[in-house]
DNA sequence: ATAAAACCTATTTATTTTATAGGGTAAAAA
DNA sequence: TTTTTACCCTATAAAATAAATAGGTTTTAT
């Protein structure tokens, strides 16, 4: 399951795709709408921001913006920022690869494989869907 | 990610899998063979044995075994039983469905389709591939 | 100057996962 | 029939992770 965190990621830069005509959205104006603690949506959006997703301006008159085409930005790239790996076993994550501690040979282990077809699937669709598939829809 | 007790409960399939010319096999070969806490073990092969997939014999000379065929187990089945749902978010869990709290209209719902798409690409997988498939790699 | 807003770091709280404890119960061997 | 063996069950504790909060700092428009 994903994270709030992520979910409330995806919220957010749902808003400001659909708000892109506004100069730059306030983080109050996000979390009055989906009903999100302010403080903990800032975090979100600051990781956002350092991924280089999101733009931002201080001071009055300041707030968020998207800073790059909606479709350009793959679902799978949100989720790993926020919620880390998308794969289901540490050992066939592509971003987050850790072996299995009690797995004594990865290359014999017919589990590590079906996973891998797993991961392969989800990022079928994770990849090539964005941001702008999700803006399509609403 | 899969939990623990997910994996485990994969590495205790496969062991009893390879082992199905033995009548019964022992918590402890399991445990010491993965170097898994007995205990924890126990409570996962618990939950495999009400899940009608496994069968244990009590006294001396006890232990567990697989009552079904290896290619009748799904991979889902034995995830959605020691980890819940499969599917990233609530609102698109087939077994496990729940709305999610912030949103006020899942038809309109663009995060919500892609989800199901996800969903669809995993269970393609996880439904169709069994204890079999695993096994056969081993 | 002042107010408004993002920025930053740390801490706390809540929840979930993982593991442990300790006995109860049934079955089989001797 | 006694004893051993190992499953069965419930409750609790410890650890890890996720979620939320706190409080100050910096920047910018007016």
């Amino acid at each position: 399951m994903l994270s709030k965190k992520t979910k409330y990621a995806f919220h957010a830069l749902t808003y400001l795709g659909k708000n892109r005509d506004q100069k730059t959205v306030l983080i109050q104006d996000i979390s009055n709408e989906y009903g999100i603690s302010h403080k903990f949506l800032e975090n979100i959006l600051l990781e956002l921001k350092k991924a280089g997703i999101l733009g931002s301006k201080k001071g009055k008159g300041g707030g968020y913006y998207l800073i790059k085409d909606p479709k350009d930005v793959a679902l799978s790239k949100v989720i790993r920022l926020l919620d880390g790996p998308i794969a289901l076993l540490p050992c066939v994550s592509l971003n987050y690869y850790e072996p299995c501690v009690e797995c004594k040979d990865e290359a014999a282990c017919g589990l590590n494989k079906v996973m891998i077809q797993v991961r392969d699937e989800m990022l079928n669709v994770l990849e090539n869907k964005t941001l702008a598939d999700i803006l399509d829809k609403e």
